[in-house]
DNA sequence: GCAGTGATCATA
DNA sequence: ATGATCACTGCC
């Protein structure tokens, strides 16, 4: 099995998460959601994402201001927004752009998990880790591990679940990374080398 | 297609 | 205090 990486892992750093949402979104395909566990950690490719670009995003949180939910979401980039929803689930940002203003990245699949819902639930990300660093010090954090992600193994669609955006629902601002050898793909068809 | 589930926010 | 809404999921 090789694990000779062409370069070492590392850790996204607060600048990464301080540029435009859908930039933030579509960079972070590829990349590795890591959480301690036990003995080892758990890394996590991440395969889908959503960029929720400002207040004037009518499907954005922050759309009616500053309240205490989108406090952090108006915050500073490089910390964890989590916020509950549904009654049942826990939903995983991250905050990017400039501090004062409300954009951030959903975190919709990674791994084997697929749906943002499903995700938290099975990583037990909830409220402790909002408005935090997403950083190491914190307990979870993302990082490069030097995979180069091929521009046409991303699709982009209109973000799921805001019908309620106007015009704003139509924009294709959901990313999704079509696993090559990786992941699910490999696992379904369980081929033998 | 739609029920479940409870925090959040506006309104009062 | 009340009521509508909701960046979802699972079952019909």
């Amino acid at each position: 099995m090789t694990q000779l990486a062409a370069t070492s892992p590392s850790i996204l750093p607060p600048a990464f998460f301080a540029r435009h949402a859908l930039v933030v979104a579509r960079q972070l395909l590829g990349k590795y959601l890591v959480i301690p566990r036990e003995d080892e950690q758990l890394a996590l490719r991440i395969q889908e994402t959503e960029a929720y670009i400002g207040a004037h995003d009518l499907a954005c949180h922050g759309r009616f201001g500053v309240t205490p939910r989108t406090a952090v979401l108006f915050g500073p980039p490089g910390h964890w927004y989590v916020y509950f929803t549904y009654g049942m689930y826990w939903m995983l940002n991250t905050v990017t752009g400039r501090d004062g203003t409300a954009s951030g990245v959903l975190i919709r699949g990674a791994g084997p998990h697929s749906g943002p819902g499903r995700l938290t639930r099975a990583l037990a990300i909830d409220s402790r880790f909002n408005g935090q660093p997403i950083a190491a010090t914190t307990g979870m954090w993302i990082e490069d591990r030097g995979e180069p992600v091929r521009r046409s193994r991303i699709r982009r669609t209109p973000r799921i679940g805001v019908d309620y955006a106007g015009h704003w629902k139509e924009k294709p601002y959901r990313f999704l990374l079509d696993d090559d050898c990786l992941g699910r793909r490999a696992a379904m068809h369980s081929r033998v080398k």
